[in-house]
DNA sequence: CGTCTTTTGTATAATATTGCACAAAACTAG
DNA sequence: CTAGTTTTGTGCAATATTATACAAAAGACG
């Protein structure tokens, strides 16, 4: 830190918290000489590029800094329940290959580690490489304690739990390797993308579970066990209150989560196992999928509500599966939001949809390798 | 920043993040020379003084620092809806002398700040002043939105809502004024007390109304309009759902504070006002105050249990006027937060009551002011 | 075209910090 | 007492950063 007003620089840079030589002298508090050099040298080096200048407004107009693109490429490796996808991307975001492999997170990890170690020896030899792979990130479909590297039990990630993952897949493939949960990666993939000067943050996943991640003061709030952002399982007093996957009555997800709006469709006859059927449903104009729909709304609506009075975020993004019905899942949200928090708190408050792409979880795992680059 | 390892170092101690000149090369990442030369400048400078010695593990023993309590002093203002207090403070957070004043906060602004400046400049003289005045903390018992210093309406602080109030109060003392509100203030001083290590904490106060403060990386999460932490207000489905103060129904505040309790338990025929009067009645052992507290504590335990779900702060602490019926008011606390939040969550989690002292708030008005002072 | 504004570049002396090597101090354990 | 461990102090050359002042660049505006 001490050592390096240039990677102070570039991590600014490369976040979109400053664009020009200005954001950067303010943000940082470098002075004007040594703000001019430090971005000279990452320009000489390659970090960064010029980019098109800003508006002016009378003046000389200022001139923007990007990240290079291909300085350096780096992989993110999503990790579902059935399979995997590592993909490469460029530092601007950009997707330039991929692999799939099938996978069992219940097998033992050591078979998961082996694909995972595949997929990236092949990224690092597909023709669209356009600069070494620099990190990689992981995404995995369970609690996280980052600071021992271990997913938390219970999970679907049996057998991991002894396993620092960070370091095992490290030691395997030679770099930097990040990892996080699903749901916070997803969230950092839309903060980053979307909102980058946005530092009070949450994102709200409604697929087949539920889970949320949460940024305070632009860092993503993982608390003390890694398990911060858990509304999926915050209980109401509804009644019936129906008996949730994780063995408690009641819960959002036994309300409102994909794989419950699917049972109850079953339950009117319906051929539905998932989130995805559900939406299928909906799709094809089904009014009792658009029912369940409403009412898994307004439950989300009420752990949101809470967690925009607990949390007070800025900016508050619905994404995952069951997002796509869009205002049919919005309104039961703001409904519930605006009816229950203060005013100040929603006065400013923008909720939106999650950008309508299935490589959140890669971008976002990518994001967090961008960040384990060492300038 | 880049002016000052001294400030760093000082402030690191000062928070009692570190003790000793290892710790502080650590924290800083400071190289040797360095910290021992900034080091003996602030303990020349009369900024930290030599504390005792840590137990050795087989080496040489690592001297400690402590802040020089003497250094300077600040005041801690605290308003209350119908008496202020301002008390004057050394650096190890002792009080040296206190003024009580009565105050109207639906008055005019202006008259209440007269109050607050005679009582500093009487404490400026008074005989148990240590050191010069550095700063002043101000705490008010209204949601604050901290950017732009002015209160969030509608608050019990009419009339208010165009002022500045750090900056108007910093213009008549002529010394740095901090302004939170009261419920992040108790819980800034009790972290920096009795849980200076902990960087992930919550506290609750539940007394005449309900509130609570949000410690996420070690800093105060305001959220970004200042509102966060706002649970008296999140809504149970609990029937029948008594009218809350605020004008919805069925909020934790309508169960479970002061007002409620004191609300039910004239219901019953007793004579009881406020929490206090709460309190004294379960002092006198009446079976219908903890029959009551017992309700408050198990509603209050719901909206914990959503917290520690949400934060997963590491330390929990409770209170306020009812948590000094102790287990009585825990107990339902504890129930269900271990019964609803992950295992993960709670495994680590303390739970906690707030030392029994009525200067908490006053003290954490005098820790913010201390953050303001430049070094 | 000149004037104004804003942004950027450069030079310089004064400070601040790092990394390293070596030494000394102050303990514990046997 | 001796050997080992941990912590702290010091000196020094190489870097890094700041503050400041002045100059130049690049646009808007009339």
């Amino acid at each position: 830190m001490r050592k390096d007003a240039g990677s102070a620089i570039y991590q600014l840079v490369r976040r979109g918290q400053a664009e020009t030589q200005r954001d950067i002298e303010a943000e940082t508090g470098l002075s004007r000489g040594t703000a001019t050099q430090r971005i000279s040298e990452l320009i000489a080096a390659g970090l960064l590029i010029e980019g098109p200048t800003r508006a002016s407004g009378g003046g000389r107009p200022a001139r923007g800094f990007l990240v290079n693109p291909h300085y350096r490429n780096v992989v993110g490796v999503d990790l579902g329940e059935s399979q995997g996808r590592a993909c490469l991307f460029d530092l601007s975001g950009a997707k330039l290959d991929q692999q799939v492999f099938a996978l069992d997170l219940r097998a033992d990890p050591g078979v998961t580690l082996d694909r995972v170690e595949d997929a990236v020896a092949m990224l690092d030899v597909s023709a669209m490489r356009s600069a070494p792979i620099a990190a990689v990130g992981l995404s995995v479909p369970a609690p996280l304690d980052v600071a021992s590297g271990r997913v938390a039990m219970p999970s679907v990630m049996y057998g991991w739990e002894n396993l620092d993952i960070r370091q095992a897949l490290g030691a395997r493939i030679g770099l930097p390797v990040a990892v996080d949960n699903d749901v916070n990666l997803l969230c950092l993939a839309e903060q980053r993308l979307n909102w980058p000067n946005c530092r009070n943050f949450a994102f709200i996943k409604i697929g087949t579970g539920i889970g949320c991640g949460i940024m305070v003061g632009g860092r993503l709030m993982r608390g003390a066990s890694g398990t911060a952002g858990d509304l999926g399982h915050i209980q109401h007093g509804l009644q019936p209150a129906p008996l949730c996957r994780c063995g408690k009555e009641g819960c959002t997800e036994a309300h409102a989560a994909g794989w419950a709006l699917a049972r109850d469709l079953r339950g009117l006859g319906f051929d539905c196992q998932d989130a995805r059927d559900v939406m299928a449903l909906w799709l094809r104009g089904e009014p009792e999928a658009l029912a369940a729909l409403n009412r898994g709304s307004r439950v989300l609506g009420k752990v949101a509500a809470d967690l925009v009075a607990m949390v007070n975020p800025q900016v508050l993004v619905i994404g995952g599966q069951l997002a796509r019905a869009g205002e049919a899942m919005l309104a039961g949200v703001r409904e519930l939001i605006y009816q229950r928090c203060l005013p100040l708190a929603t006065q400013q408050l923008v909720i939106a949809l999650a950008a309508e792409t299935d490589d959140l979880g890669v971008l976002g795992a990518a994001c967090l390798a961008m960040d384990e680059i060492e300038v």
